[in-house]
DNA sequence: GGTGTAATATTACATCTGTAGTCGACACTG
DNA sequence: CAGTGTCGACTACAGATGTAATATTACACC
């Protein structure tokens, strides 16, 4: 089901993020959203989005002439692949291996530590009342 | 220092890993050691391996005519600057929230659990010790 | 010293991506 | 009805990547 890992460049995350976070959106809406960061033509915007339809990514229906789009894939989801996909790639799919890594590689703080470990313990407690 | 992050994709992280798993290799050697999962012509991994060298991932040395390459990026630092990518693209570098999707999102078996705490728990010893 | 051989260097080409210009259609304004 | 502004469609082009064929070159061996 659902298909292929959505792998997404910084820029089509950028623009599908928008569609996220304001539920549906024209091109000219995006482009204004992503004015002050990236100051790109309308054209492009319309490029990548059409790009993204083509790959299933966004959809969109038309309104008054317009271009409508909307995300196909739910932020949830499309994080859950990306994050899987490397995880794959770098630690063969085991994430213990990726929460090793991230624990032993990166100086962390002991808070850091310490809210980790909170959310361990509440996933278990979860896990427990089940 | 070290320069910008060396995002690999799937092939060349293939030959990369070769390499790091071989110490050095030349072109017939990598050609070898992908025959199996990938069979592919060495001028293909020959193409891959000076692209690389390009960006300065490997390097190599001529021996009797022949390159003798080996990695120039060692495999923490590459897996570090990669999962550090993935972190700032989706989770604004905030490495708890990564932590976190992965626990909720998966379903982590009590062993996993166990083990991320036992991980974190050493980790905190070293810094205690420190 | 000519030749075959092995390895590198060069060239090729399709696809994806970032980035955008231009063209054509349509709706609204007078 | 003609002019004009808006939008999407199409075209363009450079750089990266996957994949490899072909050209070149430097040797080692007769």
């Amino acid at each position: 089901m659902s298909g292929e890992t959505p792998f997404l460049t910084e820029l089509q995350l950028a623009v599908v993020r928008v569609l996220w976070e304001q539920g549906q959106a024209t091109v000219s809406d995006i482009t204004e959203a992503l004015r002050p960061s990236r100051g790109l033509a309308p054209t492009t915007v319309a490029t990548v989005l059409s790009r993204l339809e083509k790959r299933g990514i966004v959809g969109h229906r038309t309104v008054a002439r317009q271009f409508v789009y909307s995300a196909r894939v739910s932020e949830p989801d499309a994080t859950r692949s990306m994050v899987a996909e490397l995880t794959d790639r770098l630690f063969d799919g085991d994430v213990g291996a990726l929460v090793s890594h991230l624990i032993s590689a990166k100086e962390f703080s002991r808070a850091d530590l310490t809210r980790m470990k909170r959310i361990i313990a509440q996933h278990e407690d979860r896990k427990e009342a089940k």
